[in-house]
DNA sequence: TTTCGCACTCTCAACGAGAGAGTGCTGAAT
DNA sequence: ATTCAGCACTCTCTCGTTGAGAGTGCGAAA
């Protein structure tokens, strides 16, 4: 049964109501019951109506009461159904716009932007906001920097894909001199500059046998350099980045306010592939996407709903970012706040191309 | 009156009392009764005449009784005189020696040290472990990099005392050529290198100044990024850095289980400036450093101890240590794996050099 | 000095009563 | 056919009470 189905099963009256009910207890996290929902309502109805009114939603599967005489609640599905159909989102204030604006200083450098993204979200939502920017599978080696460090120690330095710093200290079996390692450096970035680097990995083997057969010192120790420096790569490959702020405030809300529970949240939070997976999903999907409580398939996030939504530059979408906290926030205002975030920062990146 | 003097006022019988009653405490986190302990112990004791001595003690200050019929608890200064005077050390099994030693793999870079080194005490110790690694108040300049980005965009690498490196993207005025850059930052490292950043960032106008009149557009260009360049660098001094891990460990304990303490305790650790000031204190001391409860000085720390360490890298300090955990912890496990990480990590950066 | 006995204090869990909130149903009014 | 007032019912929450249990302090005896 999709949210449709039942709103159109529905009469314009009963989805007022329910709307209404909705967003009493998006306010107050209390159960709503019909005498409260008569009195705040313009339309005259006596609770009795309201209670009838009531039922069917419950029939319906879009409210529950946690016991007889304690009011409404809504269901996961019953937000689904406010969310996509009857939630009107509000226009950010200039202010509030303003900002976000400042906080997305293009100036910055690439995980400096994203930490200051996520911790912006939570401080402007009062929730957990989180940043995802996915390991994109290909990555293009830019350039190759050695530098000599004291002992046998030498630093190397990967730009990847035009924006991403990668440093590694290996340690090797002799001393390199600087014009050596120089000279190694110039002759790997002739040959791997703009590769991939899976296509990097996979060739430096061969490189290495036909350097030898030429003899070239410098060739030589820059094959020998380089398979040190990508052989950690390769074990660095596939962690994809993801940036948390504000989990405290979620200790805040009522609903989660039981210590183990937080804890698995937390827990959650720190080991990251749970929220990580979530993330994925978000990827495909354009736009906002709202993840409700049981539906992200996570029981730790039971009571907590996920806004989330893609950011692009140049059309290409980057990563995922959003907020979490209960099912019962302020839709109304989060929904708008993770949108013009998310375009924010991904012009906030284009600056920088 | 110090610890001392209690202790010589006290009989040895009180004191062998007092310590039993310490551990059963740590060990239960229940206040402790005359008749558990008459019972626990070897000598044979009657719960009154344990009671007659508790009395001495809680009038000395070291126990303290929750209300009148409850037992009694350790107070602060009884915790300070039990681990001061009382407590015997283990010695760690070989197993968990070496499960440190693995973490502490000297293969990597600095940062991932940290981090490892946090994660791993936390782990083992089951409370949150922290790892600080104070900013240097003389960083040396050892080299310096420039790698062209798409647009006007240049990436400047620093590598500073041996071992950390920056990176930074400014965007510039015109576009540079790679080999303009190249010159750039020879001339950059022949003048700079082994020097004091603030050295570097005092004489860059005056040397813009010498090039001018010399004229040369490379020593020109040199001067122009590194201003650039070093302008960011001052934003940064003075951030110290601090590696945190198994916050949610300290949810376990009932000590701390009212969600509005965690927040409290949370918080601090988001902000870290608390934490530092404390950590700051203990790099001062040689050797293991305590704090227990209300002695940090930083109320959030109530009902915690942090046992501290600074480790050293050829005698020199350079850094600080530790676990945080409610002062009802297990002292004689906790200190000799803090004390033993520190020496570890201090040999694994050791092997850096 | 140690111990026994005893009265006392305090907490904690269990219980029951009563108030409050809200429901569902029925039957009358519109 | 809706709407609504009335009413009995159910469930939770709070509060006071009560009794058991744990532990203390003190005075008197060993």
């Amino acid at each position: 049964m999709s949210p449709e189905t039942n709103s159109s099963q529905l009469s314009e009256r009963s989805l007022y109501l329910f709307k209404a009910l909705v967003e009493h207890f998006i306010q107050d996290g209390a159960p709503v019951g019909s005498q409260t929902l008569s009195k705040d309502l313009s339309l005259n109805l006596s609770p009795a109506t309201i209670r009838n009114v009531m039922a069917d939603l419950e029939d319906f599967g879009l409210l529950d009461s946690p016991h007889t005489s304690a009011g409404r609640v809504p269901t996961a599905k019953g937000y689904r159904l406010f969310v996509d159909s009857l939630l009107r989102v509000n226009d950010l204030n200039s202010i509030e716009v303003e900002k976000i604006a400042k906080e997305l200083d293009p100036g910055n450098d690439f995980k400096v932007l994203m930490q200051r993204t996520s911790s912006m979200l939570s401080d402007i939502t009062q929730l957990a906001g989180v940043v995802m920017l996915p390991r994109t599978e290909q990555s293009k080696l830019q350039h190759i920097e050695f530098v000599v460090l004291s002992g046998n120690r030498v630093l190397v330095i990967l730009v990847v894909n035009d924006r991403e710093v990668q440093n590694r200290i290996i340690n090797t079996s002799r001393t390199y001199s600087v014009s050596e390692l120089q000279e190694a450096s110039n002759y790997l970035n002739d040959i791997f500059a703009g590769k991939d680097l899976t296509y990097v990995r996979a060739n430096i083997l061969d490189e290495l046998e036909k350097t030898k057969e030429q003899l070239s010192q410098s060739m030589q120790t820059a094959m020998e350099m380089a398979q040190l420096a990508f052989d950690y790569e390769k074990s660095k490959v596939n962690s994809d980045e993801l940036f948390f702020s504000g989990e405290t405030n979620l200790m805040d809300i009522a609903e989660l306010c039981e210590v183990d529970k937080l804890k698995k949240l937390f827990n959650t939070f720190n080991q990251k592939r749970d929220i990580l997976h979530l993330l994925e999903q978000a990827i495909s999907a354009d736009g906002i996407q709202i993840f409700i409580g049981e539906e992200s398939g996570h029981d730790v996030l039971d009571n907590c709903s996920v806004v989330t939504s893609p950011y692009e530059v140049d059309g290409k979408i980057l990563g995922v970012l959003g907020v979490i906290g209960p099912t019962r926030m302020h839709y109304e205002r989060v929904i708008p706040i993770v949108d013009i975030t998310a375009k924010m920062l991904g012009s906030a990146l284009n600056l920088n191309n």
